[in-house]
DNA sequence: GGTGCGAGTCGAAAAGATTCGATGACAGAC
DNA sequence: GTCTGTCATCGAATCTTTTCGACTCGCACC
């Protein structure tokens, strides 16, 4: 509760020169330096955050818009928000935290009222709405994700079109011809979610390119049940399907690789599996699965990181969009497709694997992008159909 | 950017006469009040947050206060902070999310600066250092968890105590008698996170009360195959246990009900397993599991709830703990135990079982406490070692 | 006609930090 | 001795809103 005026009065100097010492914006000698710290720690004195943002320029506050869809993943969100914070600390920001059930017009109220000095973006849409609030914003936005348009912000993302070139790259390496892409919830693509759509296309560009195929199926409803359904139709319809990529969350995943494993096929000797664009915790899996996991630690430092740029004049506040190549975790899940492999083979009992073929700390590659392929270019995915399994 | 000045200018009335008008606090004539409006909506005026807080006595921002650790499991942390932001934005309250690395600094900064009207405090320890600040507090503290003293807060929780008593209880109905308890990360009791410890103490007084076994373990490193190595020696060391209840992560279950049937137990004819105290996640397992979840909606709302209480003066600041009760969800993976079971029995090929063996949505039984049993005694869990398994 | 009252409105103070311009002290140059 | 320049410090304006006290009506009452 101790003001500016206090520690004044205790450090026997005026209020302004108190500012000075804690700002350091002019000279104050030694000695007054010392009288003032002195007295502003004895009195706790913290600033009074209003006005500090009435007559200030910087209220060091961050908001982050965060919305909430149905089918939303609170488990890879989360991660999010705690790099961003944690990285928005080292500057001396704090972070409001916008998720509620009106996102737009909580943007657009805050925005207006001078609460913050920036805001940061998170899940972004296709055609997001979110866009013409930065447009008309006084304050700078910095988007973690690809909005398309980026005439009124600036943006970081994963390269999740490499991110699913690779993928299918990778596979097609190992000798693989026929994929099946495995989604998450179809809504989700529906309403534009941009990662989720890129990775897919990203991967269908690059199966055009390669000359194999995939096919694309979505997150069925009905858990187990369901998965164990949906596998089992698509690999009696597809039974030269040798590879899965998955991009659905690390439950749906585990139940994938169990669903595949009950269906007769041993992973990898008959079925590849690779994880894309999630949460980075394939490795503790019962069946660890080699991954290409969200990197949120990366983007949101570099989304803050950037923000700071934007608020020190160091750099424009929009145009620009930074993709940050995709990694690659290893853990034994892929191999070369069997040329007489079969489906509905006798099934391999699960406890017929020794337990030491569970492979231990996931061994870590270089960060990697893909090398000299062609660049997809910008206009996007060009004549790639979108195939889905019936 | 459009300030009050300039919506009086339009509106053709001083200053006051708009503040009055927006506020309501005084009477305005009919005329003059729409003119006013008309004026604050023509110019989209939105108060500046900073002049508020420094003249008003209400920022509208509440602190949520969410420490994080090495072993914090992120999956479940989001969705508190979602559903607090969500209660709070119903009272017109936004959110400012503190999970920095030097939690008690930026608690103790915050609060000083003035620049929220209360704290919500999140994953709460026995002897937590954030009472201190509460203590010092001029801001109302509101706990998300029982943190054991309340002299300086409120602190609202679900009842974790008879959470655990009502595991134990429904599998010593069942008619088990020896229960294996696989407990999260051991170093987050040792630092005395509190819902851990008291779920487990009170999975340890219902077994002392009911005279059956309680075997303790906590989650064992290196994922799948160390789970595997651990739960074989223990059903080795302990074959007459029929029961397992789990209090760690969603891959950790999943794998714990892996490393079962791998081991040649079918669920839940040869072993019964229980979650207890996590995300709410076990339903969409490979193998359902009936579990006693965590209940972030109805603890975020009651603590937001109870903070506007206390700021609206409603509620005394401090002293109230208000525990929620668990609840059951059925998924079919509690029996009886077979007086025939014997431990290393044939192993069941996981294949083996039909995929009409999974079930579909779970069954949610009403709310439920244990019934009439004897309250556990406030000074915690009395003469009751904590056995665990080598 | 004077007084009292309520409704409607306004002016000005107040909140606490930042920052510009001014002042005083003092050293060095001429 | 006077001038110039630098350093350290101070006073006062400023940011925008809220709110208290005061003012002006018009009307009723004695």
């Amino acid at each position: 509760m101790a003001g500016i005026k206090d520690v004044a009065k205790r450090a026997g100097v005026s209020i302004s020169t108190v500012s000075y010492v804690l700002s350091g914006k002019r000279s104050v000698s030694k000695e007054t330096k010392q009288r003032v710290l002195k007295a502003a720690r004895e009195l706790q004195y913290s600033p009074n955050a209003g006005a500090r943002m009435l007559r200030g320029d910087r209220t060091h506050i961050l908001a982050l818009s965060a919305p909430m869809y149905e089918t939303t993943d609170y488990n890879n969100y989360s991660v999010f928000f705690l790099k961003t914070v944690q990285r928005a600390r080292k500057y001396h920001y704090d972070v409001l935290l916008l998720a509620g059930d009106d996102e737009e017009q909580d943007l657009a109220r805050i925005v207006e009222s001078g609460l913050v000095d920036g805001v940061l973006m998170l899940d972004v849409n296709i055609d997001d709405s979110r866009i013409d609030i930065a447009r008309n914003s006084s304050v700078p936005f910095v988007a973690i994700g690809d909005p398309g348009d980026t005439s009124a912000l600036n943006a970081v993302d994963t390269d999740f079109t490499r991110m699913g070139r690779e993928a299918v790259g990778r596979l097609a390496d190992a000798g693989h011809t026929k994929i099946l892409f495995v989604g998450a919830h179809r809504e989700d693509y529906e309403r534009g979610s941009n990662f989720l759509i890129r990775l897919r296309d990203g991967a269908l560009f690059e199966a055009h390119r390669r000359k194999v195929e995939v096919v694309v199926t979505y997150q069925p409803k009905g858990d187990m049940a369901g998965i164990q359904r949906e596998m089992k139709s698509i690999l009696a319809q597809h039974p030269d399907i040798t590879a899965v990529i998955s991009q659905s969350n690390i439950i749906q995943l585990g139940n994938l690789t169990t669903a595949i494993t009950r269906l007769g096929y041993r992973i990898p000797q008959d079925m590849s599996v690779l994880s894309a664009g999630m949460g980075g915790e394939a490795a503790t899996l019962s069946t660890p699965v080699d991954e290409m996991p969200l990197l949120p630690e990366v983007v949101c430092q570099r989304a803050v990181d950037i923000m700071m740029d934007v608020l020190d004049g160091k750099q424009r506040r929009c145009g620009t969009l930074e993709l940050t190549a995709a990694r690659y975790f290893e853990r034994g899940s892929i191999a070369a497709p069997r040329s007489e492999h079969r489906a509905g083979s006798v099934p391999i009992s699960d406890s017929a694997r020794s337990a030491d073929s569970v492979s231990d700390a996931p061994s870590v590659s270089d960060a990697h992008s893909v090398s000299d392929a062609n660049p997809v270019p910008d206009a996007g995915v060009p004549d790639v159909r979108i195939r889905e399994a019936a």
